[in-house]
Parts: structure tokens; sequence; C-alpha cells
DNA sequence: GACTAATCGAGACGGTACGTCTTGTCTTCGT
DNA sequence: ACGAAGACAAGACGTACCGTCTCGATTAGTC
């Protein structure tokens, strides 16, 4: 016997339009200067529709991220059988977003987001050294034999992703060469 | 003819009891719910006592996390000689303050900080892996044969703490064994 | 070729709710504080069941009013043949609300009503002073030969009620002899 | 030994902005529709400044009634020795406003501010029928002999106001002969 | 019995205003 | 000149209601 729901159903249009209004506007102002009020004019949307459906700023954002929303579509691992190639191409375009004009504000603004919000760490986290990408990838190159079955993934993952958070946070330049010497000093113990 | 300044003087007095108030709350508060205002109100100070001293709350809190008062001061690199348990004992130590009550608080806030003040990070960063510390101990670890001369010092570095913060925003559970999968897999390429 | 109507009746159950919950709601909240969603709520009903009916929050008061619902039961003009003395009696029984706990709330609230409802303002003046009520009983005092036949009635009605109102508004607290001080002050020049 | 103050003084330049930019609102809109929002904007001020002097819409409009911003300045009682036509020329001038385009408005809105606000209720009382106005032109009649000294003055005073306050809820049409009907019901039994 | 309309409870929606909070500047007086 | 006290403009916060609309269920004539 099913609990019929009963009451007019939720507007994907207003879903859709808060997400890419959040977007919008976090790519713009950053997470600290994204106001509630600025969403919901941008979305023509009325704020409290905003309230009934997340909690918090932290839980929009973290909604978007999770939508792709917020950060480019290119953190697809390479997989061309060579893993340290793939990895260092793949750093190298994590990075990247440290050297465009703006990235790194976008960067640190997930961070801020971070802080508030449980959800949007752990996206963060994910979204950068999901399963699907870097951790994948290198469990594949366990089973090609290039690495060390005992060889410590899951450490090597958030290293690399640590490091860029770091570099995010203390505004230090990155040059494409410490790529090379990052990738290398954390594959070293990994090689076969 | 000596270029004497007149008026009245700053007043240490002052500037201690802010650095103080802001300590305080910090660690009641926060980053994110620490009032300008409150700092006054604790610290027995006006606002513009404040505000002429420092340009915002991001460089109050910098100055503070340089004085050493928001960060336990138990930070100092041991060194036995052996670089291994060395590194170890410091990276557990580091890890502990996310396993204390209402550490993983002040360390995100501390992140926080770092997302609207550059000097925040940077002090972030040398405060935990500054020259004086964990740098250091690795060059003289080089300059003791234990390591390989041209071993990524600053990498292995960053890679530390950068994981320390990604566990931080990441609510992941920090176990004492993977500070030592950790440091092995860092350490794996560098020695000899 | 009968123009009857198709579809469900008005549920009269719906109906007393309403009012009955709007009754109860006006006695503990007073007009101002009086939500459509709290009237709603209350009574178990659709929000748009109201609005389907009434067109305004000064509409259904207006209809509550008109029920007795909100005012006590008891303006029943008195008619002892002697119109002082019954006059005494009702003005009596009027300022009677005004002393009660609560009571002087009920009225301000029906006044504030008025101000925004303009059948609310008649009702108000009728059920205080309809012609059932006072306007009848002075009438009847002229057929009986004890007010003179160009006695003006409407305006020491009017006047009785007015008093009741201004103190309401003022917050004056109002004594037993003021009672009598205003009946003969506007008898005076009615009397044979 | 006096408790000297700090800080800076309240600015009169705001209160006088604030209180105009009520009367003109209160003017236009009506109290039901004035805007603590718009009164802020109008007047060129923070919301903060109005709240950190009025604690509500009602005690600002209070002030305003008081400083004679809200009713125009034409409520002096006339005194030519006459007292029944004094009494009616005030009387007509109260009654105007009923018959000027806005002005039954004003004096709604004016009555809704009173059911709010305790002082308004006074004021309004105050403003309207005060011993400076109508209660000394009475007792000065006393003294010159045309009423009798035991005469209900003040309920005298208050059917007249109550009368229009009564008026002006039930929208009933004013005409000028009321005026002189009312007049000398009043002063029926107050004659020598 | 199917069709058509109107009602109902539920509740999402775009809006407006609320009263509070914090920021960073400015003003006043005392030291 | 500096400090405390604190008023100020600006503007975001999250909440409360408004009146409208959408949804599916139900009810009552009409065909």
């Amino acid at each position: 016997m099913s609990e019929r729901r009963r009451g007019a159903v939720r507007s994907e249009t207003a879903r859709l339009a808060i997400l890419n209004a959040t977007a919008r506007l976090f790519a713009v102002s950053g997470y600290e200067n994204l106001a509630m009020e600025s969403i919901a004019a941008e979305a023509g949307v009325a704020k409290q529709t905003i309230y009934r459906w997340w909690p918090s700023k932290g839980a929009l954002v973290a909604e978007c991220l999770l939508e792709g929303l917020l950060l480019p579509e290119r953190f697809a691992m390479p997989d061309t059988g060579a893993i340290r190639a793939d990895l260092i191409a793949w750093t190298t375009e994590l990075f990247g977003i440290l050297r465009e004009p703006g990235g790194e504000g976008i960067l640190r603004s997930l961070i801020a987001a971070a802080t508030e919000n449980a959800d949007v760490g752990r996206r963060l986290r994910d979204a950068l050294g999901s399963p699907g990408s870097i951790a994948g990838r290198l469990s594949s190159a366990v089973d090609a034999g290039q690495l060390r079955s005992d060889a410590p993934l899951q450490e090597i993952s958030e290293a690399l992703v640590g490091v860029v958070l770091l570099r995010a946070l203390s505004r230090s330049i990155v040059t494409t060469g410490d790529v090379e010497v990052l990738v290398d000093a954390l594959l070293a113990g990994a090689k076969r």
C-alpha cells in the first residue's frame, strides 16, 4: 500500500536555475562573497525556495560540486598504459587550475566551502581523486605489474591532491618541473 | 635633528589583549564565527584600536599564528638521528591535532583563514612544515647520509602537510597505522 | 433547463472549522498576529480553501464577528422600562470587556481589523450599537414618552460606543462611576 | 561629579531624516503598508539606526505624532467666548479630516497604529482632545458661567472624539448638520 | 457507467518585509 | 596621538507570511 504523497511536486526548473546561478556566481565571486540573496535573484527564485531544499550555502555548493558544475570536466584520468606519464599528465592538468587566471581563487573558494561543510570536503576529495580517477588508475597499474601489489595507493593519491591544496593555500608558484619531481618522489617506493 | 614621533605610543597592553582575545575566541568559535566586535569586547578595547593596526580579521589571525598562539607548541621536529622514526613521531604529533576533541575544528578554521588571507596561508605552511622543522630535518638526514643528496625534500615536506590538510577537510578518520605507511611511501624514493 | 452546477459542493465542515479556528486564534493572538497559514493549520484545511471563499483576513474576521464568534453573547439590550437604568446596565456590560483580562486586547484587535476592512468596521458598529440593541431601545423610550421625540438617538448611540473605542485605544482605566456620568451627560438633552 | 558619556553622539540629522521619511511614507502608504526598510531607504539611513532608537514601527509613528508631523496643525481650539459656536467650529474642523481625500485613510492608519502601540493611543487622544484644546476650552466656559460647574467635561470631550473615531472606522458619511446635532446633544445637559 | 466540474488537503512557488548581525568608518571625549 | 566608547551606512542572514498555483483524490451532478 503506497504512502501517496500529496501537494505540488518539486520544480526541477527552479532546482536547476538555483544550481546554475550558484555555479555562475561562485566562479565570479568566490565562496565567501557568494550571497544567498544574489543566488535567488540570479536564479529568479525566492530565497525560501533555496532554504526549503538546502540547509546552507555549503550544502548548495556541495551539490553543485557533485553535479560537476564547479570544476572543469577534464579530470578524467588518462590510461595510456604508462603509469608515470599518465600521472604526470593528470597532475599537470590538476595544477593547471592554479595557473589559470582565477583558477587559484576557485580552488581556494572550494577549500573555504569545505571548511564549512563536510559534504563539500568529501566531494572535493572525491572529485579530485575519486575512485574513478586516480585510485583506479593506480590499481590498474598494479594489475599491469607496473607497481608493487602492496603499494600504498591511497596514500599516493592523497599526497598528490594534498600538495595541490597546500600550494593553493600558500599561494606558491607552481612550475612545470615540480610535477615530475613530485610524481617521481611518490612513485619511487611503489615501483616494482 | 631627531625625527622624534609625537603623541602617545602604541599600547603594548592593548596589542597583547587583542591577540590573546583573538586566540581565545578563535579556539572557541572558529574563524567563521569570530567577530571583530567580540574580540574588541573580550580584549576590553575599542574596535578602532584593532583596525588601526590590522587591516582585517585575516591579518589578525595571521599574527596570532605567527606568535604561536593558535597551535600547540609541540611541533618541534625531533632529531634522534633516525630519520624514519623522527618523521613518524612528528607526523603522528601533527595528525594528533585531528584526533583531539575540537582539534579538527581548529585546523579547519585555520584553513578557512588561509583561504581568505595570503599571510595565514604562508604562515600555516611554514608553521607546520617550516624550514626550521621538517625541511631542516630532512636536509640534515641528507648530510648524515641517510637520504640521497638529490632527494626531493620540499616535495616530501609538502606531501606530508598536504595529506594532513586533506584529511582535515574531508573529515577522514586518521588511524595510527596511516602515518607509517605514509612516511614509508614518501621516504621510499629518497633513501640511499 | 436547470442551470444546476456540477461538481462537489462546498464543505460545511471546512467552513465551520475555518471560522472556529479563526475565532480561537484571534482570541489568542489578536488580529495583527493572526496568520492565514496558522488558521489553515489549526482548521486542518488547505490555505486555498480559505482563499476560495474569503478574499482576505479582514473578510474572514468580519464573518466571524457576524456569526457572533468573537464577542461575548451578552450585548442584548435590556428593556425594563427604565431607560436610564437600562442604558447604564448595557454600557457597564460593554465597558466590562475592557476590564476583563485580555478583553481590552480583543477589542483593540477588532478595531485593528476594522481599520483594514470596511465590513468589520460596519459590523463592529452594528454589533455594538445595532438597531436591535441601543438605537432600538432608545426609540422605544421615545415611544414610551421618556425621551423627547426629536432626541438625537443616533448621536447618543454613537457617542456611547465611541467613548468605549477611545478608552480601548488610549488604555484609559475605566471606573464604574464613569458609566453613570456618561449616560447622564448623554441623556440630559434628550429627556422630556 | 558628572558620569560623562563617551563615544559619538546621536546624529540629529539621522533622527530628523527618519522622522520625516516616516511621516512622508505614512501619508502615502498608511500604517499597514509602512515598511521599515522603505523608511530606512527614504531617509538614507541604515535599518539598524532606526532599531537602535525605536523598538518598533509603532513607537516611531508615535514620535512622529508627538512632533506634529502626522496631523495638520489646525486643531487649535478657538475661543470667541461663545462655547457652542467654538465647539461646532472645532468639531467641524476635526470631522473635516474625514471629508478630505485621503484624510479618512490617515485617521484610520493612526487608529491602526494606536491598536499596536499604547503611546500612539495616548498621543492620539491627546492630540485630538488635549487639555490645551477641548477640555481647557470647556473649563473656561465653566468659569465664564456658560456651563454648569459640575458638567462632565471629560466625558463630553471623549464623546466628541469618540464619535469621530467611530465614523472613521465605520466609513459613515459625515454631513455638516451632524456636527451641530452632536454638539447640542452633548451640551444639553451641561448648560446652565 | 463514463464524463465533467468543482471541491478538498497538501504543499511548492515568487515575493516582501522582518529584526538581527557583522563589517569597517567616523565622531566624541578623556588621558 | 592614542584609546574607550559607541553611532553610523551597508548589506547578508535566516524566518515568517502573503496570495497563487500545482497536484492527485474525492464528490456530485449530467449524459
